[in-house]
DNA sequence: ACGCGGGGCACC
DNA sequence: AAACGGTGCCCCGCGT
């Protein structure tokens, strides 16, 4: 056993790592002792967790702390280990992790532990800290990241510690930082005091967090409710996504073929580097087209509305250039190389990440960002062999939660009697229907009649007439924002729907309507997610999209199931409905949309 | 070599 | 009176 000590908080922390089978009974009196409430963490050679059974992925150290303490497990080592580790995760009866999400996959697939069984006395750190202050550290906020939390809330000589080790280490051993994972020694000093600290960071965060809950998130029992939530999207990932790899590898040579002949163009025109925005405005300049629009920088835009403004055989091709290379790499290349043995791809579903609360979804499967206009991308992802996508979607979720919420009559009678809300917002201010569904979205984000006009071309007559109809129209929801604004104003913070609080920057206090809806949204999803699960159909979701689910279900009971998964999903909020409406496709996600468009 | 900000673009 | 809300990722260019 080798013990290291860390000045922490003006305190001594001590970091026992165990080297050889003799240290363990100190270990397991150590576990003993804390069962009842212990923070863990792990160490692998990677994040691939889905890997672990072609052997590519395995967990290095199992770490277990409290405040002051913490014990290092080389479970790389051997199975004595493993089971010394596996052996203290089933003692524990409450675990603390930070994004414990990922420490849940990786008990399951390296140590065999079922998340089911993990998951019900797991606290995650990451949660907690997001119902305390979700702000990211670029708005001022804490951020959510261990090393970030550590440095608000701790101090911020560890968290520079702790963020340099790795880098530091990464150098001595000439390694690039990314590559440090799998090859670092596993008795590695700086290793081990790294890997040590993380679960006292966690438990101390534990600890200093809880007490700072908002009471109003706690009453509404958010707290277990978060918990359930990140539980079902780990679920969700595990599951995975069937790839349709060859249609992927077809679609991304096709894609780098046309890339190639673009780029040949480009280069005839003088631009050898299309993706340089520095060369482009050289090229064109030098062509004579003339650039005014500016960046937020204030420096000259390039964008695609400047470009085709613009026009002429290089302009194609840049575009041309950029759209293949992006498309090719973002959705093809990047499915492609996050499958595993089975072909499937697994997403990383960050249950509860953005400001509002809102899922983000990364990696192989990035749901959210996926091309919606065509089906061309979403063609990859496979219903099971034998099944059929399902895709259910919320009408008009928003401005249902605003009328309910603001208590809007008109904006109400609206939903409830089936009538267009956007035209009724353009008739209102006499302008095109057009112009009265920018108004609708556009007044929800706190925007006003310019951003009317870039978002949807309306003219900018039309725009101001439908801004100020909007606020006449529906007076409810003007004394709604007017209420939230004056106590984002005077508390700093409002409160959601369903009592979570968000902070509200003064300097953008119109946002405080937007925080509302967005994030009350996000939790009407969040709920259909708990309740589906409740009813056993998690096996059959695919992945959340803020106001959709996408389901794979057997083709012969699709029809019913999606009738009882949909009337699960739909909500009744202050007398109004959010209904949900069902799309049954073909294998593909990308079948649906085929099918929708072939319904216009 | 790496991190990061900026630009651009994919989405709800 | 008006006010554009929330993301992630690819790429470049620059500073360390």
């Amino acid at each position: 056993m080798r013990l290291t000590e860390y000045p922490v908080q003006g305190q001594t922390v001590t970091i026992h790592v165990v080297e050889t089978e003799e240290d363990l009974p100190a270990f397991q009196e150590f576990i003993y002792q804390e069962q009842g409430l212990l923070a863990h963490d792990c160490e692998t050679t990677g994040l691939n967790w889905w890997d672990a059974s072609a052997g590519t992925f395995h967990a290095r150290l199992w770490q277990f702390g409290t405040a002051d303490e913490s014990y290092v497990i080389p479970v790389e080592k051997g199975l004595v280990f493993q089971d010394a580790a596996r052996w203290a995760l089933r003692t524990a009866r409450r675990l603390i992790a930070h994004n414990g999400t990922y420490d849940l996959h990786v008990a399951e697939e390296c140590l065999g532990i079922p998340m089911e069984e993990l998951a019900p006395k797991s606290w995650d750190t990451k949660l907690i800290a997001h119902l305390v202050d979700p702000r990211a550290v670029k708005e001022q906020g804490p951020g959510l990241k261990l090393e970030e939390l550590t440095r608000h809330y701790i101090c911020k000589e560890i968290a520079d510690a702790v963020k340099g080790s790795m880098t530091v280490i990464a150098a001595e051993l000439g390694v690039k930082k990314a590559d440090v994972w799998p090859v670092i020694p596993l008795q590695h000093y700086g290793f081990n005091l790294y890997a040590g600290m993380d679960p006292i960071l966690a438990y101390r965060l534990f600890k200093i967090l809880m007490p700072k809950i908002p009471a109003r998130s706690r009453q509404r029992g958010l707290v277990p409710w978060e918990h359930r939530l990140a539980h079902i999207c780990a679920k969700i990932e595990r599951t995975g996504y069937l790839l349709d790899s060859k249609y992927a590898k077809e679609q991304s040579e096709a894609l780098g073929r046309e890339q190639e002949r673009w780029e040949a163009v480009a280069r005839l025109h003088g631009v050898e580097n299309v993706n340089s925005n520095a060369q482009v405005i050289k090229a064109l300049t030098e062509q004579g087209a003339v650039l005014t629009k500016k960046t937020k920088k204030g420096n000259l835009s390039v964008d695609d509305a400047v470009l085709t403004s613009i026009g002429g055989p290089l302009v194609e091709a840049i575009i041309g250039a950029k759209r293949a290379n992006k498309w090719r790499a973002t959705w093809f290349d990047r499915a492609l190389a996050g499958q595993d043995q089975d072909g499937r791809v697994h997403a990383a579903i960050n249950s509860c990440q953005a400001k509002s609360a809102r899922m983000t979804i990364t990696g192989a499967v990035p749901a959210q960002t996926l091309p919606a206009g065509d089906s061309y991308v979403r063609h990859c992802f496979l219903a099971e062999p034998g099944h059929v996508t399902v895709s259910s979607d919320y009408g008009n979720m928003e401005l249902r939660v605003l009328a309910a919420f603001s208590g809007d009559r008109r904006m109400i009678g609206a939903f409830q009697r089936g009538l267009d809300l956007h035209q009724i917002t353009a008739d209102a201010a006499g302008v095109p229907r057009k112009a009265g569904k920018g108004t609708n979205f556009v007044a929800t984000f706190g925007g006003g009649w310019k951003a009317i006009v870039e978002q949807y071309g309306v003219p900018e007559v039309e725009a101001k007439k439908a801004v100020k109809a909007f606020w006449q129209t529906y007076p409810g929801v003007k004394r709604f924002s007017d209420r939230l604004q004056r106590e984002a104003r005077r508390t700093g913070y409002i409160y959601t729907g369903t009592g979570r609080r968000i902070p509200v920057d003064p300097k953008r206090i119109w946002a405080a309507l937007n925080y509302f809806i967005q994030s009350t949204s996000r939790d009407i999803t969040a709920r259909a997610l708990i309740e589906l699960d409740r009813a056993g159909y998690t096996q059959y979701v695919r992945v959340p999209v803020h106001d959709e689910l996408v389901f794979s279900f057997p083709a012969e009971q699709a029809e019913e199931l999606a009738a009882k998964t949909a009337r699960i999903m739909e909500i009744t909020l202050k007398g109004l409905l959010i209904p949900v409406d069902s799309e049954i496709g073909g294998q593909s996600w990308g079948s649906v949309l085929d099918l929708e468009a072939s319904k216009h």
